[in-house]
DNA sequence: CTGTTTTCTTCACATATGTGAAGATTGCCA
DNA sequence: TGGCAATCTTCACATATGTGAAGAAAACAG
């Protein structure tokens, strides 16, 4: 189900069922479960210091969800997260996961790739948030999360590319002509 | 020196000098080695299809220096890195990383951590540039990277920070008061 | 189904930031 | 040290994007 990952490892995670509008995370508590997304979709979000919410991320299938500040640094999240779909995942805990990164090799070298096909995909955004203007950016995230249109309030995906929803109207108005 | 790292394991990397001006690494070719910065201080930029210079990244002390993305994927890079200073470094091909990482449980442990703390302070500067407005995008940077200030010219900040020169010394101005 | 709530669009207008040029300043090299 | 080149500042003006309100549309709950 996730590539690479080493089959025996799963037994370790514990499946979990979310509904629509539910809380993975809280701004204020640790993050104490990291997740592996099998089906549905999550945001994480913070509220800027104008109260605005900003989406920082979109959690689809296949990808881990969690704040890694909180999880890896043991402190309270300053994200929230929560489930814009009914949602299917299995979870870890901190203690477990640094249990087997202690002890396994294959899981060590496993979640070192992943955590840099994470940073790849990180840097990619930074690159597209600098070079691209409002309307590039929204075609951008087109190609690349057609499915994340689909589940997700425009005004979510506009935070997420530093525009407003208004902008974002005015821009899905021109391209549709 | 980088702490965490094992010992035994800088005998794989080789020091490499460089003066300012250098490459490190230019567009369109391999990135074939990931550096160790141990003093001195680059600069990575891509040029946009408006033709402008646009910094994606600055390498201090200590912070590891490269695309991952070109190391990492075999892929010619988007991204040049040159050096702002007489730059010390200690690199590693991909090869040689690559059996250190199949080899030993240390490397991958010490490798995955060190990895993490990257995404996390991406993941920062991601918020930042979506919550901030251009003045205190600047006050952020004054306080997270005040050596860099000293090192590099006011308009490879200014990208940086997804904002113009002009912008930045407006700012500069206004804060001086 | 029907009413209520949320989301989306549209608009007129506001504003932060971009642009390009000119001059001042700084830094570098011969 | 002097002179050239790079950088920084400043300005008048341009423009992309933000703002908030109002109505239309869609989604949801009873």
């Amino acid at each position: 189900m996730i590539s690479g990952l080493p089959s025996h490892v799963l037994e370790n995670f514990e499946a979990i069922e979310y509904e629509r509008g539910d809380f993975f995370l809280q701004s204020g508590n640790h993050c104490k479960k990291l997740g592996i997304v099998s089906a549905g979709l999550l945001r994480s979000y913070q509220i800027d210091k104008e109260g605005n919410d900003v989406t920082t991320n979109f959690f689809q299938e296949n990808s881990f969800c969690g704040s890694y500040y909180s999880f890896y640094e043991r402190q309270p999240s300053f994200e929230n997260i929560v489930c814009l779909t009914p949602v299917q995942m299995y979870t870890i805990s901190f203690a477990r996961l640094s249990m087997l990164f202690k002890e396994s090799f294959d899981v060590n070298f496993f979640g070192r790739v992943t955590i840099q096909n994470v940073c790849i995909e990180k840097d990619l955004r930074i690159s597209k948030l600098l070079q691209l203007d409002a309307k590039d950016r929204y075609k951008w995230f087109l190609e690349k999360y057609p499915r994340v249109i689909e589940s997700s309030p425009l005004k979510y995906i506009a935070s997420y590319l530093n525009m407003n929803p208004g902008s974002l109207s005015r821009i899905r108005n021109e391209l549709a002509r």
